[in-house]
RNA sequence: GGGCGUAUAGCUCAGCUGGUUAGAGCGCGAUCCUGAUAAGAUCGAGGUCGGUGGUUCGAGUCCACCUACGCCCA
């Protein structure tokens, strides 16, 4: 607020004043305080009728919260907001925390300095838990004051997945899956570093691939047996191949020991070759490259044919501790796609244990091993002398054996690269792990039927990527052989052969025969655990624990310890009405919650999901710590306020695209909308103080003038729109809209209607347009409350009162937030008037362009403008409106061109919309005939054109008859105006500027520079003046000017006095443009 | 390597089922308007609508392939 308005606020205003200067972090701050204050929060969170469900999804509270985050919780925040006000109760509106996992051990084993699993072990498991445990704790004062500062408005008693209720649950879920036979035990390939002697994750592997690694490369040479699998395509060839070798290529030899099977392309052919006498067997294409030019070709063979064939093992491989093997099934040729023909030989070795898992199962090859886990050679193989060996070493022990045994074809040295521990330099290894896994494939058909009943934004990650994921399902392996995790419960006697599952801590006391109440469910307390089982022993846990992914997709029923307690809300609240995630979760979160769903209750997890993108730096690259192009919440909300990020991120573009973001995009946001609201507010707040106007006094519907209908139907309009958009989860074409009325309302509302509210007296009129500028401001707080909660929170409170009073007006909500979300009224919507006031806001535009043209500024009036509409009834709109054209582009009169007029020129075009696929071809033809219309007959056409007659033409020598709507008419300018155009609507001003006009418009010029004066004099608004005014070059005009205008001078700038001639001492002068010269203006305060 | 998405003005983004002159905001330049406004209006410069081909009377829009980027998976 200026000094000088100041001055005109008194007491007993209901509203309070309004600074055009303000800080909206500092607002910001002021409205947080007053919800603390009032118990906002906790009362809206209490509020509510009907349920409406969602569910949070937990962030790792292991780092800092950052600007991704931002985004998901406002996106979150907005639609809860908007149900809330609709009166939903949000059920599940609750902080939820992801507390297990490899990030949290990570960031433990760091402080500690550790390098791998032994020294978790040697440090205690007990300690280590402990130590995870809190960290969660480290960060989470952080996330609280993060969630409060950006109006994320969630139950602070949240769930935490550590919790030993919240592990109960997952075991009654795994229970479930166990007695329904889905949990069962197979092997996975993981990536294991021999040293550590653990599992690393993708993002570790990443970490330590090398280039450039020098390792063997080997084509190793399998002797068919002359046998073949019974009734397999190759049994007819199988004796005729007898003593043939297939050659393989390999870099890994070490892996040699565990061939389980030989892999050829169904497709290729392949051909069996001599070289020096021997039959050899590779792809028909490879044979120069691998085998030499001195190859014979014997034979071709498809590669679909060779399946079957038997081959004699060069190492015997050592089946799995526990594993029964079934031989038959291994040393056999086998065929898929996958095989390439790009390199090696067309004939690949199949080690199941150390990388060809799937393929093994695809082809129920049995796995078999050639290294431990310590990345040891197996003791099986002491006698050939390599038994024991570190398995890179053992390449050369394998490479040297074959050689012997006559069974390498070539051998040498390749360069690549090949993943090392990044902790500690150790070549990795593949290697294939018994994990357990849950037997989703079983359920594949309910997934996919399932995921069609839920609405996605954006809706291509339906069918899409989420779609695909789920067509493509593989079974879910959920061991991990890690600390800090939710402990399967599966007990197991000595050799594996007798398990139990646990489903509930009271089941664990049965077995037991003890209360377990105080039990930490994690390790290494639950491992402690043990019973004694009659028939099989000691029945200890596995060590394993579950992938902390199923612990989140397992919140619907564990937040609630569901079936333990709260077996009603859960009912209640699954599945959740609503979800919103970053687009990396379709195979995370939402796929967990989606497969634990379909799997317990064969039904979807959610039925409305936002997918958002991610966010980029303004270079469009990822944000991340090692680019340094990390840009932190605290510094945009510090310096624009959360208000203003938040309306950056749901109006600057779709939430499903990643985008790119910059500080300066969020003040452009600010000032563009945040600012055109705020200083409409101030404008309307401004001048109802000076009035002492209040809210409530009804006016007739006769008082409003259409320009406040228009506005009233155009606020209805949005109400409408909006709540339709956030029925579809469609959040940014509801902020567009609110941005388009709130600069409709600023820019043509309050502009067209300033006098109006500065006028002195108090009539009828003036009630009416503050009674429609306080209701459209009033709504528009409800409508933006879920966008820009602060703000919209300020304006609300002072508009209804409560700034100034401390207590609302009679029955009006105390928050905004605890408002009801404004209806849609049928009555008040009126699409005409609407249409109309378009046509005169397109007219002015024009207008305005034209005047650009002719270089006639607005102030200059003049005599007449003539107006062509694109239909009649946008003609009715512009007539119907006539007035505001006039006042607004400063003209006399308003003339309309009709089609009889001669002083333009008409021409055709097909409205190709309706015409295209009637005539198809013959377009380009009727295009050049409606073009060479011209003099009469084109005056003609454009009549018939205009009476909805139609027009005859003649095309290639055939009739045609357009219809009156299917041709475009366009005119030309007349001569000697100004014209713009645009969309089928023409403005032509007459550009004459008479002696009168002229007089007029120096008038004019004079009134906005003693204005201006005015304000550099610092006077106030009301003040009356003495004005003095003087022209040495345009003293004749000056004299004419003020002869004839005079007392509008005077009245404009309510000068008591008009004197030519200099101003006294102490005058407030200015110099100023006058006519083709200057004038000298003198102020003083009467 | 596979899947999904994105690509339109210097920047951020619109462009519905193919159809008349491809738009908005910001930024830049110019002019204008203004006693609510850090604002607004108009004009201008700035576009081979990522590329190539195809379907069509007509393609930013549909199809195929390619390129770049992002995400996910291998």
């Amino acid at each position: 607020m200026s000094r000088r308005l100041a001055r005109y606020v008194s007491g007993g205003c209901m509203f309070t004043p309004v600074t055009t200067n303000v800080s909206f972090p500092q607002l910001e701050e002021e409205v947080l305080e007053w919800w603390t204050e009032r118990q906002i929060v906790e009362r809206s969170l209490a509020s509510g009728e009907k349920p409406f469900v969602f569910y949070e999804g937990p962030p790792t509270a292991n780092g800092r919260p950052g600007l991704h985050h931002v985004i998901s919780r406002t996106f979150k925040d907005i639609i809860l907001r908007y149900r809330a006000m609709q009166g939903y109760q949000i059920i599940g509106r609750r902080e939820g925390w992801d507390t297990h996992g490899l990030p949290v051990e990570i960031e433990v084993e760091r402080k500690l300095g550790f390098t791998g699993k032994a020294d978790i072990e040697r440090f205690g498991i007990a300690e280590f838990n402990k130590l995870c445990r809190e960290s969660v704790w480290e960060y989470i004062q952080e996330w609280k004051t993060f969630t409060q500062r950006i109006a994320y408005w969630v139950d602070e008693d949240g769930y935490y997945t550590y919790d030993n209720k919240y592990i109960e649950s997952l075991w009654w879920i795994l229970r479930q899956f166990w007695d329904r036979g889905l949990l069962f035990r197979d092997y996975k390939v993981t990536m294991h570093c021999p040293r550590c002697g653990t599992t690393l994750s993708d993002h570790e592997v990443s970490l330590g691939f090398k280039e450039d690694v020098d390792d063997p490369s080997v084509w190793v040479k399998f002797r068919l047996s002359g046998a073949s699998v019974e009734g397999a395509p190759a049994e007819a060839l199988a004796s005729g191949l007898e003593g043939a070798f297939m050659v393989a290529w390999t870099t890994t030899p070490w892996t040699l020991p565990a061939n389980a099977a030989l892999a050829v392309n169904p497709e290729a052919m392949y051909a069996l070759a001599e070289v020096d006498g021997q039959p050899l067997l590779v792809a028909a294409s490879l044979v120069e490259r691998v085998l030499g030019e001195g190859a014979q070709v014997q034979r071709q063979i498809q590669g679909s044919d060779l399946v079957g064939l038997r081959y004699e093992p060069l190492f015997q491989g050592v089946p799995g501790k526990g594993d029964t093997v079934d031989w038959a099934q291994a040393y056999r040729v086998i065929a898929d796609e996958f095989v390439s023909l790009d390199d090696g030989t067309g004939v690949v070795h199949i080690a199941p244990a150390y990388g060809d898992l799937e393929i093994g199962r695809k082809y129920g090859l049995p796995t078999l091993f050639s290294v431990g886990l310590d990345g040891k050679v197996l003791p099986e193989y002491e006698e050939l002398g390599f038994g024991g060996k570190f398995f890179k070493t053992a390449d050369t022990d394998i490479t040297r054996n074959l050689k012997q045994r006559g069974l390498m074809f070539k051998s040498g040295r390749v360069r690549h690269s090949y993943p090392f521990c990044w902790r500690d330099d150790t070549p990795l290894l593949y290697y294939a792990k018994p994990s357990w896994y849950i037997r989703t494939t079983a359920y594949k058909d309910d997934l996919v039927d399932n995921n069609q009943q839920i609405h996605w934004v954006p809706e291509h990650i339906r069918d899409g990527r989420f779609g695909n994921w789920l067509e493509n399902n593989i079974d879910w392996a959920i061991s991990r052989e890690r600390y800090w995790g939710t402990p399967l419960p599966i007990w197991t006697n000595a050799d594996g052969s007798h398990m139990a599952c646990i489903g509930s801590l009271e089941e664990l006391e049965q077995k037991v025969g003890r209360s377990l109440r105080d039990l930490d469910l994690h390790r290494p307390y639950v491992d402690e655990v043990t019973w004694e089982d009659p028939q099989h022993g000691t029945m200890r846990r596995i060590p394993d624990v579950a992938d902390c992914w199923f612990d989140s997709g397992a919140m619907p029923v564990a937040q609630w310890h569901y079936p333990f307690e709260n077996q009603q809300l859960f009912e209640s609240a699954h599945p959740a009405d609503y979800i919103c995630e970053a687009v990396d979760q379709t195979r995370g979160w939402f796929y967990t919650l989606h497969a634990e769903s379909t799997l317990l209750f064969n039904r979807p997890a959610f039925q409305n999901v936002i997918c958002l993108g991610h966010i980029l730096d303004e270079h469009g690259l990822k944000m991340s710590k090692s680019k340094g192009n990390i840009i932190k919440p605290s510094e945009v909300i510090e310096a624009y306020g959360v208000d203003a990020l938040r309306w950056y991120l749901f109006a600057a573009a779709p939430p499903g695209n990643p985008r790119r973001f910059s500080m300066g995009l969020v003040s452009e946001s600010l000032r563009k909308f945040l600012l055109t609201l705020w200083n409409t507010y101030s404008f309307f707040v401004t001048y109802a103080t000076l009035d002492q106007w209040q809210p409530g006094e009804a006016v007739p519907d006769e008082a409003l003038q259409p320009i406040d209908r228009w506005a009233l139907a155009a606020l209805n309009g949005l109400v409408r729109d909006v709540t339709a958009d956030f029925e579809d989860y469609e959040v940014y074409p509801a902020a567009r809209r609110i941005e388009r009325f709130v600069d409709e309302l600023s820019n043509w509302y309050v502009r067209r209607n300033r006098r109006r509210f500065w006028k002195s007296e108090t009539d009828v009129d003036k009630q009416a347009a503050y009674n429609t500028l306080y209701t459209c401001l009033l709504t528009l707080t409800k409508l933006t409350a879920p966008f820009i909660p602060f703000i919209s929170e300020q304006i609300y409170r002072n508009l209804t009162g409560q700034a100034t009073s401390g207590t609302p007006l009679e029955g009006v909500a105390e928050s905004v937030h605890l408002a009801r979300w404004p209806s849609y009224d049928p009555a008040l919507t009126d699409e005409t008037l609407v249409a109309d006031t378009e046509a005169l806001l397109n007219a002015v535009s024009l207008g305005r362009a034209a005047r650009k043209t002719a270089n006639l500024k607005v102030r200059q009036p003049l005599a007449e403008l003539w107006l062509r509409a694109a239909t009649p009834a946008e003609m009715m709109g512009v007539r119907r409106f006539e007035a505001d054209l006039r006042d607004e582009l400063n003209v006399k009169q308003v003339r309309y061109l009709e089609a009889a007029s001669t002083i333009v020129e008409y021409r055709f075009k097909p409205n190709l919309r309706l015409l295209g696929k009637k005539y198809g071809k013959l377009v380009p033809a009727l295009t050049a005939a409606l073009k060479d219309l011209t003099g009469d007959a084109a005056r003609a056409a454009a009549h018939a054109c205009e009476a909805g007659e139609p027009v005859r033409l003649t095309i290639n020598g055939q009739a045609l008859e357009l219809q009156a709507e299917e041709i475009l008419v366009e005119s030309s300018a007349p001569e000697g105006y100004a014209v713009a155009e645009s969309d089928g609507m023409l403005v032509a001003l007459n550009t004459t500027v008479t002696p009168e006009l002229r007089l007029e418009g120096a008038a004019r010029d004079l009134v906005r520079s003693v204005q201006d004066a005015r304000k550099q004099a610092g006077l106030a608004i009301a003040d009356r003046i003495a004005l003095y005014v003087t022209s040495a070059n345009e003293a004749a005009l000056l004299q004419e000017t003020l002869a004839q205008w005079g007392d509008y001078v005077r009245g404009e700038t309510l000068a008591t006095s008009l004197t030519v001639g200099d101003a006294p001492e102490g005058a407030h002068t200015e110099q100023a443009e006058f006519g083709d010269g200057d004038a000298t203006l003198g102020i003083v305060k009467a």
